[in-house]
DNA sequence: ATGATTTCTTGATATTTGTCAAGAGCCAGG
DNA sequence: CCTGGCTCTTGACAAATATCAAGAAATCAT
C-alpha cells in the first residue's frame, strides 16, 4: 500500500522499480508551514522541493508598483523555485502560505543523491519538467488569445474549488487582470 | 575546431567528454526547408529536433477565429514541438518556415540512442528543458505584469533584428496584440 | 518593370480593462 | 460580542486595446 508522498512521486516521476519509491520517499521528511509563514523568499536559496499534502502557497514578486502572483499551488502539487533549485541562483519568487500547510519536503543534497541512486532519476526528471513547460506553454496561449473573461471562465471550470479557498484578488493577479474586473466578471458569470 | 553545429549543441547541452560533442553531432543531418513550407503540421507526429543555422520559422496555432503565433525561432536555436517530440502524441503547434532555411536536424529515434552513448545526456536535457520553463516563466510574467506598450519595448531591446526580417503582425500576435496597436505603439517608439 | 497580393498604417469608433474612491461584508483578536 | 483591518464590490470615469474600413506601402511573381 502506497504512502501519500509515494503517490505523489509516483504520479509526477512514474518511477517503475519495485523498490525505488521507497528508496525516494526515504529521502522526504514531513514539515509544516503556518499560514503567513514564507517557503522562500525571492533572493534567498531554493535548496528545497516539496509536495503540499494539505494547505496552499502562493507564488508572487513585488514589483515597484504592484505585487503579481504567478501562482497558487495546491494539495498533490509540488513546490519550488525550479531555476534556483536546479541552478542554485537565488530564488526569483516569493512563495508564501496562505493556509497552514504540510509537506514532504526532500533538500537538494539529497535530490542530487537521487541521480545517483535510481538509475532511471534524470531521465524521470526531464519528463517532469517537460510536463511543465508544456503547462506553461498552454497559460501563455491563454493571455494570446483569450480576453479577461475567457481566461476566467477557463480557469474557473477547472479549479473551481480554488475560488472559495483563496483570496480571489490573488486569483485575478495570476489570471492577468485586476481584482475589480475580476469581480465584475465574477458576478456577470454567477447570475 | 568546433563546427557550428558543434557549438549549438555544445551552447545548449554543455556536453563535458571530448568525444562526445563529435559523436553526437554525427546523429544530425542538414536540411533545408522552402520559405512557406512547413515543418511540422498541426496533429501530425512531430519526431525531430532541429536547430537552425539559417533563416526563421514560425510556431502557431489556427484557432477558430484567428491564428496565433505562439513564438518565431532564429538562427542558433532550436526547433520542435517539445511535447509531441518527448511523449509521442500530435503536434500542438504549425511550424513554418518564414524564409529558407538550414538545418541541422535529429530524429526521435537517433536523439533516444544519445540517452545510451552519453551517460550524462538525461541530465543534459533535464538542464535544458529546466531553462526553456524558465524562459517561459518570464514570459507569462510579461503578461502579468506589463501593458502592451511595455511588451512591445521589452521584447524590442532584446530582438531588434527580428523588427526588420519578419512579418510584423506575428510580433504583434505573439506579443499577445493586435497589428493595429502593434503599429499604433512601433510609430510612438519611432519617434 | 508592372500588376497583383500581401502587409502595414491610419482614422473613427466600440469595447474592454484599469484607476480611484467609497462603502459593504467578513473575520480574527481582544 | 465589538472593533479594526482586510477583502470584495460598486460606481464613475479614464485609459488601453480591439474592431472595422480604407488607403498606402512593400513585396512577389511574372
Amino acid at each position: 500500500m502506497m504512502t501519500e508522498l509515494e503517490h505523489y512521486i509516483s504520479s509526477y516521476f512514474g518511477v517503475a522499480q519495485p523498490g525505488d519509491l521507497d528508496a525516494i520517499s526515504q529521502f522526504f521528511h514531513r514539515q509544516t508551514i503556518k499560514k503567513g509563514d514564507y517557503f522562500l523568499e525571492t533572493g534567498k536559496a531554493s535548496n528545497r522541493l516539496s509536495f503540499i499534502q494539505s494547505g496552499m502557497l502562493r507564488v508572487y514578486v513585488q514589483t515597484e508598483d504592484k505585487e503579481v502572483t504567478q501562482w497558487i499551488s495546491t494539495k498533490g502539487y509540488f513546490v519550488t523555485d525550479l531555476a534556483g533549485f536546479v541552478f542554485e541562483t537565488p530564488a526569483r519568487w516569493n512563495i508564501q502560505a496562505l493556509t497552514d500547510v504540510e509537506l514532504f519536503t526532500i533538500n537538494r543534497s539529497d535530490y542530487i543523491k537521487l541521480g545517483h541512486l535510481i538509475p532511471k532519476w534524470h531521465e524521470l526528471e526531464k519528463l517532469f519538467i517537460t510536463r511543465c513547460f508544456i503547462i506553461l506553454e498552454d497559460r501563455i496561449f491563454t493571455h494570446l488569445s483569450m480576453t479577461a473573461e475567457e481566461r476566467y471562465n477557463f480557469f474557473f471550470e477547472n479549479n473551481k474549488e480554488l475560488f472559495n479557498q483563496v483570496p480571489l484578488q490573488y486569483i485575478a493577479s495570476m489570471l492577468g487582470m485586476t481584482p475589480e474586473t475580476f469581480s465584475r466578471i465574477r458576478k456577470k458569470q454567477l447570475s
